[in-house]
DNA sequence: ACCAAGGTATCACGATCGTTTTACCTTCGG
DNA sequence: CCGAAGGTAAAACGATCGTGATACCTTGGT
């Protein structure tokens, strides 16, 4: 059973992802999810809650097709991601940069997701070497961080590029020499 | 000599930074212009207008700054960048989420920016190892990119990460043997 | 049979949006 | 000394913003 704010928030989020957040009006909002203004504001209560709600949804998306332990299997899945969602930059990042942080939930939803992203990369890189090792997580976030970006104006190519260096940066740590 | 357009611009960038494109009206931006409305439309013809100029600016600056020849010098160049003018994530990328692709003269100054970065990244490969590689200026492409938008919210250390991962990446390249 | 729950469509609100206009300075080369 | 050139402040434009209100319709459980 999917409830009227799954649907709401369903059928919002691409328009989000399109055109923004503060470029966007409630209208065109009501319009794609399918529902009337009157039950939209029942549901989100404002316009901002849409928008923590819709973050929050996508971050519980993401957290369940991200759920990975190789850094195959993390490029591959950012690949899919990218081919059924499109590439318009991290839609978290985009969020925070048109509020300024004047929206308490929306910033509460934005280090929610970096939360999460940072335990993944961490989680990926305790797999793949066998220990803990912060720095090599934070170069994988960057590499992730980077491939989302870049993969919306070089595409599948950012993402290939990102892979081969997280292997390189794995392989060198584990005394694999150059082919 | 600074014309009654470079103080509009330089004004008005700050705001766009801090609060995003859509979310800023005319009042605020006049206000941090410095001149009167009726001046600033005289100068920049619209709102879209002044923000293709604002980015033509930031570019123009971007390439200055980012002159380098070496992978030290570009993250060093970039740790400034962010210290002297803020870490808000890639305002060109901000700015196209922000407009869809509504905006031609917006689509160009960020396709010029983005060009101008790429063949930095070249340059800087070039220079680095002696030869064209388009595979490794991929990686240092993404590699920047990633610290730009990590460092909104991990702070120098997504930067040390790039440089450190760039730094592997073009050593392994030269043949270098573990120990 | 009925009533609450939750939906719809539509309109109106005050505010703010981007833009233009009106009317009035100031400055400076000829 | 005069007349462009280019500036100012302020008001007003229709449109659209986020939000609430009004009135009506459809359900399903008791």
């Amino acid at each position: 059973m999917t409830t009227t704010r799954e649907r709401i928030i369903a059928g919002t989020e691409a328009v989000f992802d399109e055109h923004g957040f503060a470029g966007v009006g409630m209208d065109r909002l009501t319009e794609a999810s399918g529902v009337s203004s009157r039950t939209l504001y029942k549901h989100m209560g404002s316009k901002t809650g849409l928008i923590a709600a819709v973050l929050d949804a996508r971050r519980e998306r993401f957290d369940q097709a991200f759920d990975v332990l190789t850094i195959e299997d993390l490029f591959a899945t950012l690949a899919s991601w990218a081919d059924t969602e499109g590439a318009r930059g991290c839609l978290f990042l985009r969020a925070l940069g048109e509020d300024g942080r004047s929206a308490p939930e929306v910033d509460r939803a934005v280090s929610d997701y970096r939360d999460l992203l940072q335990r993944a990369m961490a989680r990926i890189v305790e797999h793949e070497t066998g220990r803990t090792d912060a720095v090599l997580a934070e170069q994988l976030l960057v590499l992730f961080e980077g491939a989302t970006a870049a993969m919306s104006y070089r595409g599948r190519q950012a993402i290939d590029a990102a892979h081969a260096a997280a292997k390189s940066l794995i392989g060198g740590l584990m005394g694999a020499t150059p082919s």
